[in-house]
DNA sequence: CCAGACGTTGTT
DNA sequence: GTCTGG
DNA sequence: CCAGACGTTGTT
DNA sequence: GTCTGG
C-alpha cells in the first residue's frame, strides 16, 4: 500500500518558511489531502509509478494542509499531465524577495483570467490539487473550529489552481500555486462567502488541457448544492 | 511620467 | 512582466 | 479586521 | 460617516 500524504513534509526548505502562527491560520482554505499515491494517480488517470516517483512518502499523521506547505499537484508539460509538489502561496516570477512578499493562496474565479498577477498563469500554467475534503470555520469568535466537508459522490476531487516559477539567485526554482475560489453554494454559504472550486475527474482533465479561455472559465463555478457533506462531530480546533 | 503595486481572507 | 495611482 | 483616507491633474 | 488598503 502506498504511503499517505501528510501535512508536514520534512527536508523541504520551502515548507519551512517563517509564517507566524497567526499568518498561517487566518488563511481561508484548509484542505484535506489524505489519500494514497495510487488514489492520486487514479484520479488523474496516471500510472502509479509516476505518482510514486513524483510525490514524497508520508512522514507524519497530519492531513490538514494550509498556506505555506507543499501540495501534490497535477500540471501539464508539453501536452502531458504529470505530478509534482507545489508550494502553496503563489510566488510570481517577477517577485524580488519571496520572503514576506505577496504570495496569495487563492485566486478568485472572477478575476483569475484577467488580473495582471494571474493572467499569464491562467492561460499557460494551470494545475489541479487532489483533495478529499476541505474545512470551513465554524462557531463564534473566540472558540472557532474547523468543520470538515467532503463531496458526497467524489472520494477524491480536484481543486483547480494556477502556478508560477520563481528563480532563486542560486539558480534553483520555486514552483508555487494558488487555488481558485468561487461563490459559495448553499452548503457552504452558512459558513463562508467563498469556497474552493471543486472539479471531478473529467473537469480536472479539462482544466489541464489547452481548452479555450471561455471553456476554462466555465469550469469555475460553485459545486452543486447538496453535493457536499459536513461532519460537525469531527469539527476540531486547530 | 514614473514609482509602486500587482492578491486573498478575515481566527486561537 | 504589466497595470495603476499619484 | 482595523487603520487610514476621504480630491484633482498628470511629462522632458 | 464610509470606503479602502493592508
Amino acid at each position: 500500500m502506498d504511503p499517505i500524504f501528510c501535512n508536514t513534509l520534512s527536508n523541504n526548505s520551502l515548507s519551512n518558511n517563517s509564517l507566524s502562527y497567526e499568518e498561517r491560520h487566518r488563511m481561508c482554505y484548509n484542505v484535506r489531502i489524505e489519500m494514497t499515491r495510487d488514489e492520486i494517480a487514479d484520479f488523474f488517470r496516471l500510472d502509479s509509478l509516476q505518482a510514486a516517483s513524483a510525490l514524497p512518502e508520508r512522514d507524519g499523521p497530519e492531513k490538514r494542509m494550509t498556506l505555506g506547505q507543499m501540495l501534490p499537484a497535477a500540471t501539464t508539460s508539453a501536452g502531458a499531465v504529470g505530478l509534482e509538489m507545489l508550494y502553496w502561496g503563489f510566488t510570481p516570477s517577477w517577485m524580488k524577495d519571496p520572503k514576506g512578499g505577496m504570495k496569495p493562496g487563492n485566486a478568485r474565479a472572477e478575476t483569475v483570467a484577467t488580473t495582471p498577477m494571474f493572467r499569464q498563469a491562467f492561460s499557460q500554467r494551470r494545475c489541479v490539487v487532489p483533495a478529499n475534503g476541505f474545512y470551513e470555520w465554524m462557531g463564534v469568535k473566540g472558540s472557532k473550529q474547523l468543520l470538515p466537508f467532503t463531496a458526497a459522490d467524489l472520494a477524491v476531487f480536484g481543486l483547480p489552481g494556477i502556478w508560477d516559477e520563481w528563480r532563486m539567485p542560486d539558480g534553483g526554482v520555486r514552483r508555487s500555486c494558488a487555488i481558485v475560489t468561487c461563490d459559495p453554494n448553499g452548503d457552504i454559504r452558512p459558513y463562508h462567502d467563498r469556497m474552493p472550486v471543486i472539479l471531478d475527474q473529467d473537469e480536472a482533465r479539462a482544466w489541464l488541457s489547452d481548452a479555450s479561455p471561455k471553456d476554462l472559465q466555465s469550469l469555475l463555478r460553485p459545486f452543486p448544492e447538496g453535493a457536499l457533506q459536513a461532519f460537525p462531530g469531527q469539527a476540531f480546533k486547530p
